[in-house]
DNA sequence: CCTAACTCCGTATGCTGCACGGTATTTCGG
DNA sequence: CCGAAATACCGTGCAGCATACGGAGTTAGG
């Protein structure tokens, strides 16, 4: 990657912040960057990112292939671009009740935004990029905790210890849907075929635990996995165990 | 996929436990499967997933590509063979000591082995396989929790919970480092590009909280970011959290 | 008015996974 | 011992990918 790449894919991010840019010579696009984000944003929600081409954003919008270089550099900087703008969608509404609903608000705005655009996961961000839709976000989520009782190290600690939660467990969550949904074979028939080569493969009362645990867990669940329920069970223990740090040291203030 | 290589690449994981095949007509092979899979792990370990190709594999071993299609049914089942062999190399020692050193034990040990093998972050399984390595670890970190108090249910998601955090934490963490190295652009110079647009663009004031978050917590890390640092705090979270589940009823045994 | 700068695009390069079919090799059935 | 079947290995081809390069047409500034 260039340094002037970054450059322009700041410009980019930024582009509302910085305004029109002056008029210059030449034909004028036929499109603007943001309907070219907006078709990059429909392939990845119909397709996902594997399947995310530069092609497929050209033929979106009725371009040939090499004009879409003409309005982003490339396509890992034309992900970053959709990433951000996908931020933009959630709001960010003034926070209520305390701490611990807050938090609970934030991770599940993150989660419902991983299956309302599951690519996200997929994404490869070697350094992530500062847009405002994502610098509006992180002040947000940090303004959840403000005045809590966190030193400012906490403070980042916990987002990130959220954010990271929830995207794990979104990661799961979407992975498991996928399969059920695009591998051409359901949960029922994955079984079929694994079941008889693990009869004969596994030592009888090799597994002991995982084979009571994953009887009960399945019985519970109604499948191999209960992401949803998953995702509340640690966010609640996650909530706790940062109750117990607040409550473990002497109150600043109310 | 086909459910004849799901049933191929089954006997594959299993091969250990299923013994050697009858000898058939025919050349014999070159190369064991194991040969083409540890093949495969340095090619992983040296280049990352998305510059693994089926290609460079034959290569490694001295065969032309379209070979490697007699050892396993194609990339993504060759992937699901090096995933749980990598799982093996990891000891799974008797637990010692409380619920809360065991379960350190177990996440370190996901820790270690994601950074060992960065690309099994990048493994996206849409069904996971079920091998040897894999089961067995399964069941030996449910071991780390059995008798602690925990039901079969809260057994299975305490684990999901431990597993999933570490591995984001871990993700984070190797894609800074993945930046850091590969991008031909390091720290300094990537703020010495981002600084001057976002001066001219952040409207002064707008992120009061992230402004005052991010210095600490740079000045703290000498980074923009501490992975490890952040691993160790939101696991102590987590276990405090989980330590609160148990202590909050009453006991059954000792 | 002319030229620089720009958009759009055709073509080419070098990757990728993998389907197909051919040839050489080995073993089993008779 | 011989023929047929099965197998390993590989050459070729196809379709897809990102993107580098250069050309043709268009627009605005000097």
């Amino acid at each position: 990657m260039e340094k002037q790449d970054v450059d322009r894919t700041l410009s980019l991010m930024w582009r509302r912040a910085l305004g029109v840019p002056q008029g210059s010579r030449g034909p004028r696009q036929r499109f603007s960057v943001d309907e070219v984000i907006r078709a990059g944003i429909a392939v990845a929600d119909e397709e996902g990112l594997p399947a995310f081409s530069m092609r497929k954003v050209a033929d979106r919008l009725g371009l040939k292939l090499m004009s879409i270089y003409t309005y982003v550099p490339s396509r890992d900087e034309l992900i970053g671009l959709m990433v951000d703008d996908v931020m933009g969608e959630a709001e960010l509404p003034p926070h209520r009740g305390d701490w611990r609903e807050r938090l609970t608000v934030v991770a599940r705005q993150m989660w419902d935004e991983f299956h309302r655009h599951p690519w996200l996961l997929q994404v490869e961000q070697s350094r992530p990029w500062i847009g405002p839709n994502g610098s509006d976000r992180w002040e947000w989520q940090l303004t959840a905790i403000e005045g809590a009782g966190f030193t400012d190290l906490e403070m980042d600690q916990v987002i990130t210890l959220i954010s990271d939660f929830t995207m794990a467990s979104a990661r799961a969550d979407v992975a498991a849907r996928r399969a059920a949904e695009q591998s051409g074979i359901s949960d029922a028939e994955w079984w079929a075929v694994n079941a008889p080569v693990l009869d004969r493969v596994m030592p009888p009362g090799a597994y002991p635990i995982s084979g009571r645990v994953g009887t009960t867990a399945g019985e519970e669940y109604n499948a191999v996995r209960d992401s949803e329920r998953s995702f509340r069970f640690g966010l609640d223990r996650i909530l706790d165990g940062i109750d117990h740090l607040l409550a473990s040291r002497p109150r600043a203030g109310g």
